[in-house]
DNA sequence: CCTTGACCTTCCAGTGACTGGAACCCTTAT
DNA sequence: ATAAGGGTTCCAGTCACTGGAAGGTCAAGG
């Protein structure tokens, strides 16, 4: 399988593929020609990783996920604190997009928004 | 002034201030041992940067808003459309997190978290 | 006068996870 | 012979800093 056949099959660009294989997620054999031959293993790979990236997780954080998925005698507690610790990430964040959203909703509504310059949400960030 | 007074009365680590300077945000003079020297109406900029920081601006919207505070003759309608567009933005990644958090909550509540290796959160993965 | 310590300076490299682009090679069809 | 549509490598850029090295400046103390 080449690299446009394999991206074509698992939704991520030939340009992330090779990256992951740069960063060592991934070591798939090489033709004669140069070209990249992936195997079917890889298809799981590349479908495990860009599933976990779009829950948010990092790169080194899949890198552990896919070597507890690939030890067949690990601990399910060891993933969900994984999961856990990830989860708790994304709790903070969304806590701190919140107060941003709160604060700056109010202060679109107090502007009015027309030709004057009088604005509430300047006056807000050069009070500080 | 120099940079260590003005960092702590803006809050704004001195490397960030450097930085600052280095992508035009201030432009402080400079005495003749080559320290900088910052002046009043600085620690107003770069209180007004913090704020606009902490409410999630990029660095070129901060720039506009800069802009736009130092324009007398602006409408406040300018500044609300920045501030609107910048609140989508923020609404959007805050959506983006839920689904996150809804998805992986899911997952860990479906872990047993112990030493068995059946592992809910690994079979989405993997199924994709 | 010398040193110590706390400042200040510049410059370079690294962060995360790609992404774009240039320059070039391989294969197949026309 | 050439054109199209793959593939390859390598380099630079993204964003907003942050860390660190190497060195200059200044006031106080011995």
């Amino acid at each position: 399988m080449t690299i446009g056949e394999i991206a074509a099959q698992t939704g991520l660009p030939a340009k992330t593929i090779r990256y992951y294989e740069e960063i060592g997620l991934i070591t798939p054999r090489r033709d004669s020609n140069g070209y990249r031959v992936f195997a079917r293993t890889d298809v799981h790979t590349l479908r495990f990783l860009g599933r976990a990236r779009t829950l948010g997780f990092s790169i080194e954080e899949c890198r552990k996920l896919i070597a507890l998925y690939e030890d067949k005698g690990r601990a399910s507690g060891d993933v969900k604190a994984l999961a856990q610790e990830h989860l708790q990430d994304i709790e903070d964040k969304i806590r701190q997009l919140e107060e941003m959203r709160m604060t700056l909703s109010d202060l679109v509504t107090a502007c009015a928004g027309d030709n004057r310059p009088d604005c509430p949400i300047l006056t807000d960030l050069a009070k500080g």
